[in-house]
DNA sequence: GCCAACGTTGGC
DNA sequence: GCCAACGTTGGC
């Protein structure tokens, strides 16, 4: 099982959106970068992930869970370009903002800090428990 | 809205 | 294969 973190602007593709779609779950599309795309291959079904809003709200507010191993992307004509799907598992209910992660010395190396720019990013055990505590989490999902 | 950081593109 | 130009991202 490995841990991961979705960034997305709330204006393109919010948590609401997300959670709309329920089990169902939708393609991770859009992203055009290789590294983004890298950690997307390396992605097992049933993988956990936290749902970011940047720009807006800058904080995290959803669990989310990988429901189809990389594919296509179907939004572009592009064979490079692969996706994952994911699907709303629970919301963060006290949104870790990036302030938060910030000030946490534990959480300096998490790559939403040293990473600022990459769009998918892997998240470690650690992090994502103390994150997951921080957000209020009763268990740990 | 600005600007710094960073990734990508393309000329050489 | 290098590097300058350019575009995009995202925090502030």
């Amino acid at each position: 099982m490995a841990y991961w973190l979705f960034k997305s602007e709330p204006f393109k593709w919010s948590w609401e959106m997300q959670k709309a779609k329920g089990e169902a779950g939708e393609q991770w599309d859009g992203v055009r970068n290789y590294q983004a795309r890298n950690n997307m291959r390396a992605m097992k079904l049933g993988d956990k992930g936290f749902f970011y809003h940047s720009n807006e709200g800058k904080e995290v507010v959803g669990i989310v869970e990988v429901c189809a191993e990389a594919h296509h992307d179907s939004t572009t004509d592009d064979p490079r370009w692969e996706c994952v799907d994911i699907k709303a598992v629970c919301d963060v209910p006290k949104p870790v903002t990036l302030a938060d992660v910030k000030v946490e010395p534990r959480l300096a190396e998490m790559s939403l800090v040293t990473s600022m720019r990459l769009s998918v990013q892997p998240v470690t055990e650690e992090e994502w428990k103390i994150v997951c505590e921080m957000g209020g989490l009763k268990e740990v999902p």
